[in-house]
DNA sequence: ATCGTAGTACGGCGGTTGTCAAACTACGTC
DNA sequence: GACGTAGTTTGACAACCGCCGTACTACGAT
């Protein structure tokens, strides 16, 4: 085995690959929302939020190449709304849920629900 | 004649000028994130809560022209997020506040808790 | 070392956005 | 009716956005 006894996440972060995300005190409402005024995104946030704790890019199985994939990920990124990280190939996400709630108190969850009544059809028995 | 004895709000509203409002159904979570995501809007989401009741444009004293100012009210109404109605030469603004908080909870009361906390500057003692 | 996998970076394309000035419309008032 | 006021419409322009394909990089496995 190549992977001795570190397999945790460290060993992939301390390599080549490190990610840039803002500052709390950086992230700005505006971004936020123009962030999650995209459908493509808003999906990633749905996604996010309904499933596991971290997801690679690639689970997604979204409407778009992967380029316009990689697009998504980083505006989200970059405006605050999701952090990443490597693992292995993998880069893995999740949402910022804590620091987003200390800025904007109530903001994702209203957001994600709204998404969720809207994007919901018809839900029959 | 022309104008009898109406001369409340409803004479305004029916005569030539006509202005179309999305209904509720109609109204997307995205459109409405868009409309706010922009700093002029969120602004003038923010000065409509925060004041009276109703308000005519002109009373925002944007730091935009006098066209920008009437497409950004129009992105706000088309988006669902304001209702608008002539009174004499002015058009007068007012939050969908019932309507959003019926199709996506909390969510304006959220954004503008946080447009108020960004804005804020430093809160001292 | 070679190859496959996961994702990034670059460059381009077409549509949208924010901005303005200028011309126009509707209403109230003199 | 003439004038001022409040706002709209049109047309233009630069910037940005979402999208793609291609070329590239880093990691893991064979």
């Amino acid at each position: 085995m190549s992977t001795p006894e570190l397999s945790t996440p460290e060993r992939a972060a301390a390599s080549g690959r490190r990610i840039a995300h803002p500052r709390p005190e950086e992230i700005r409402l505006e971004a936020v929302l123009h962030a999650l005024a995209d459908p493509v995104r808003l999906r990633i946030a749905r996604e996010l939020a309904n499933g596991h704790e971290d997801m690679a890019c690639i689970a997604f199985d979204l409407p778009v190449s992967k380029s316009t994939s990689t697009h998504h990920f980083k505006v989200l990124r970059e405006a605050g709304v999701i952090r990443q990280h490597y693992d292995g190939t993998s880069r893995m996400s999740r949402l910022r849920e804590d620091d987003l709630e200390a800025l904007f108190p109530g903001l994702l969850a209203a957001v994600l629900e709204g998404a969720r009544r809207s994007a919901a059809p018809p839900d029959p028995a």
